[in-house]
DNA sequence: CTGAAAGCGCTTACAG
DNA sequence: CTGAAAGCGCTTACAG
């Protein structure tokens, strides 16, 4: 019946945006400072008190607003950034999984942008990921572009984690797959079964290409041998281009007896290929019915491919369980490494046949 | 040289915490509010000042807090909150990405949780998000438990757009894809063929998993047929349990000729108990070596598996842009609808041989 | 074109 | 056990 109360001076606009400390408050009939005790604990605060305190909460379905919260001093945004070159593509899907799932059990959330192999885009997450506050960010970096925005001084010292790929001059925490080994090891593997002309399908321009090829280079200059450049086929970006190459490399007058694959878009993309060629007969004899076939990556079908097949297998999960715990490291209250530090994770060479 | 300046009052601890508009202005030798100006554009600032101010905030690396500016009335919070049962699965990987594509599309950014088919990891997710002010909710519901958390009247006013599956109960939009006609088209073709004996592996308990049944029984139903119970396998959580399932059926006193599998998993596995019998001779006559297959979903491999393959395919990006454009719809200015919507998308029926 | 005041929702001392 | 005051970083009127 009084007309001067707070609530009476702003009547339905209220109802349309959430309620608050105060509407909570009024209806508990206590102080905002109570509610406040109540939703951190209730300590020192009557159990009566408490009780009607929720019974308010419920009432008018109110909920505490985490960013007003978290502008007090000595308060965190209790968010993660994570910027993805593709978040569609399995690989990071589950290591995105393995994120998400240490940062629930640190009681932090994600906040997840894809930048699409671009350098501005991947910019503009984090610019606006550090305007929210985040505590640290974990970053599959884009291969393309200019990488200054994720020097370490430009990030107002929110701590950062590369994952899957490094950046040269960015001297922050890095988690790998051991790239170079695993190409080393599958390339190796074939070599020993006899195969002197082994094609190579993946990329130059990505980190992880590079890397793969230096491995697939180490295991010929092993055996002191060298791989012939007209087998090396890089630049395809999807399952189609890399049946393109296979099928241009199955096409040569000399041409290959096995393949290294640096990603599973390509061993898909030669699978298809050879399967392909067989179907129509073989031109070349039956010499392209027994191409050997090792990839770096697993996929659904691998083990009944129709073809010879290793797989260079590696656990997503784990790539990004490893950097969310690097980051949390640093979020800890305990004492800092100073330097950036870089973590390869192992892989496994596995004959599917 | 002055000692009295606030910027001298606060020394070191400023350091470690993100500069603010205040430390901006001093530093520009502005107001914050001139600050904020340039910040919001520029408008009724001297060029002058423009450029002072924006070489303070590059000195200082400052970034603006979003946290506090959507604190103020009329500002929103710029978030999405997208709760995905299991957020590796690479169709909801694909899900997503179309709905980050649509919020970016929109300046918005992306919460993303795991529920990992659980409801109270889900109610967890939701009232967090709610706490940070998201302006809508995208949920792939999880099928375990109560779902009382997304009753609209829950929600404090936060649209909600339910995507893959629809909740009991919840009227909320919802986009989903049209399970049953692909189930029953699917079916139909493998009886328009001639089979008879049709195998069903795939789920109870899900909602999409029903939908599918559904359309299996009422592709039989179509020619006053029934689906032998015997041959309908449900519960198959992943590509082993499936492939078990498939080989129980295989070693039937009368096996199945064709087999409808519900999703990939179901696929994959059936495929893969195929194989294996026709590599240990097929001991039941030559006739496992035919099984014909039909699928929900496509994967990696799907054309050059080697059994007689369709599948029924659908775009999970489109699922992801559809349920974020609906959202956006409820967001905008635009008049609303006031009751709920429920979209289907169409799927495709593809021969892969 | 520029700034002092006030308040968004919350919580940390401080006072009772 | 409870509350009034003050301030986190920002921006909307309002005044000049």
């Amino acid at each position: 019946m009084t007309t001067d109360g707070p609530n009476d001076a702003r009547p339905r606009a209220r109802r349309s945006s959430s309620p608050t400390v105060h509407d909570v408050a009024l209806e508990a009939g206590v102080s905002p400072m109570t509610v406040s005790r109540v939703l951190s604990g209730g300590k020192n605060v009557r159990l009566e008190v408490q009780e009607r305190v929720a019974r308010a909460v419920e009432t008018l379905g109110y909920h505490r607003n985490e960013n007003a919260r978290s502008l007090r001093p000595g308060h965190r945004s209790g968010l993660v950034g994570v910027t993805i070159t593709n978040i569609a593509n399995p690989y990071y899907a589950e290591m995105l999984r393995g994120v998400e799932e240490i940062a629930s059990s640190h009681g932090r959330r994600i906040l997840v942008g894809n930048s699409n192999e671009d350098a501005d885009l991947e910019k503009q997450l984090v610019a606006d990921f550090i305007g929210r506050r985040v505590e640290g960010l974990i970053v599959v970096p884009s291969s393309a572009g200019d990488a200054a925005h994720l020097q370490p001084e430009r990030l107002g010292g929110v701590p950062l984690v590369l994952a899957s790929r490094a950046v040269a001059d960015v001297a922050a925490d890095t988690v790998l797959i051991d790239d170079v080994e695993g190409a080393r090891g599958a390339t190796a593997a074939l070599l020993a079964e006899g195969h002197r002309r082994i094609a190579y399908l993946g990329q130059r321009s990505v980190f992880t290409g590079r890397r793969r090829l230096e491995g697939f280079t180490l295991a010929h200059e092993a055996l002191d041998l060298r791989p012939d450049d007209e087998l090396i086929r890089v630049g395809q970006q999807d399952v189609g281009s890399a049946e393109q190459a296979m099928t241009e490399l199955l096409e040569l007058a000399d041409p290959p007896t096995a393949v290294f694959s640096a990603n599973n878009r390509n061993t898909v993309g030669a699978i298809r290929a050879i399967v392909a060629r067989r179907r129509s007969g073989g031109s070349a004899g039956t010499s392209s019915l027994d191409i050997r076939v090792a990839g770096f990556d697993s996929f659904d079908f691998a083990d009944i491919a129709p073809v010879r097949l290793s797989v260079v297998d590696h656990d997503a999960g784990d790539l990004g369980r490893r950097a969310a715990a690097m980051l949390f490291d640093r979020l800890g209250d305990a004492p800092q490494p100073l330097d950036a530090r870089t973590l390869e994770l192992p892989v496994t060479l596995r004959d599917l046949f």
